[in-house]
DNA sequence: ACACGCACATACCGATCGGTATGTAATGCC
DNA sequence: GGCATTACATACCGATCGGTATGTGCGTGT
């Protein structure tokens, strides 16, 4: 029982392992064009362990989405959202979290790179990733909810609206960003968007 | 003579053909996943067209940049904000103009489509995407430029940064609307970017 | 102790990819 | 009007793709 256990864990560690070579390689190269070779020479696995946790290679980009891609949105977006004290405050600082990291110039959002490749392609993604965006939106419009009702922003502020402007603003200016890739640029285009935020402070 | 000119006339009408389909193709399924295969099928023409006007796909991909994407941004863009007599209207109405399209809810901005995917990848791609935003950029920061010195903008506005913000905000709209398949979302997103680029107004 | 099943590895498959070599009909040039 | 070149079409190529069938070792339950 407790070698079982270990074996078990072994199992998924070898998972994880495939998921996150895997969001790797989808990140750099998008779905598409990820190649499943590309992600076992990186593992050191070979196709029987990824065809072993994986149905096929569409199945992999949908557990991607649905377990690392959320994962990291949950920890670094929703839950700070979800329990600030200043959600304004809040706000802005999951915003800049993105700027620390110089792949998201190079490589951009893995969300919204996936959104721009897939959602006209095959629907299972596009609702996948509409379910966290969706939920992205969610958090922030609730955090500027509380904010207004907390008298930090205009009670003239249509939340919803707010929100979802906001996260297309980020969106575009890292697309910009990284086409440009410029880490000068992107602040500046993220300089705006934080000034647009204030804009709504009381 | 007469007659050369009938015939490169028709040689040209071929490329241009390839070039179309190309660009429908790569508009839907992105540069790395285009299928010379379906363009050649689309257009009736078979291999040995289009490997005589162009050397490589990735030549055809650069053409389609090059030519056609050039070619809608400057008719459509650059054209309109340069000979425009009332920039902040004129910019309004360019963005706008993307509403109309219903394939770009569906399919999103083609150079926007590219720079996110190709960026990253080809150096070629990046630098050919990167004028063309840098031209979109001038294009939109000479208009509010021009308008600060009629009186229409705020003098405190920072035309470059205001520019900036603007393509960005609406690069990440059409991204966003593209996910949720909704033109509903794209103009209520839409309709915050028109807010902001008012705010700009004296 | 031994049979069984999970967790992989190895070898192989057809399809499709971008690209090339060759053939050929139409056209331009002298 | 013959000759050369342009503008294609046809047939074929190796590489890589996602996917499958089979083999194997090792832990587990009885």
């Amino acid at each position: 029982m407790h070698a079982k256990t270990e074996t078990a864990k072994q199992a998924d560690v070898t998972r994880d392992k495939i998921l996150e070579a895997a969001c790797n390689e989808i990140h750099r190269y998008g779905f598409q064009a990820a190649s499943l070779s590309n992600i076992l020479t990186d593992t050191g696995l070979t196709k029987g362990a990824l065809y072993h946790h994986f149905a096929t290679k569409h199945d992999l980009g949908l557990a991607v989405v649905d377990e690392i891609i959320t994962r990291n949105f949950t920890a670094r977006i929703f839950t700070p959202l979800g329990e600030s004290k200043h959600p304004l405050n809040t706000i802005k600082e999951t915003l800049r979290h993105k700027r620390a990291k110089p792949e998201l110039i190079e490589l951009g959002c893995p969300l919204s790179n996936l959104m721009q490749e897939m959602s006209p392609l095959d629907e299972q993604f596009r609702l996948r990733l509409n379910t966290l965006m969706q939920r992205w939106l969610d958090s922030v419009e609730n955090a500027l909810q509380r904010g207004q009702n907390q008298g930090q922003v205009r009670p003239d502020v249509h939340c919803a609206n707010a929100a979802l402007f906001i996260i297309s603003a980020l969106e575009g200016c890292v697309g910009i960003a990284k086409n440009m890739q410029s880490t000068k640029t992107y602040q500046r285009c993220f300089d705006q968007l934080i000034a647009y935020v204030s804009s709504l402070e009381t």
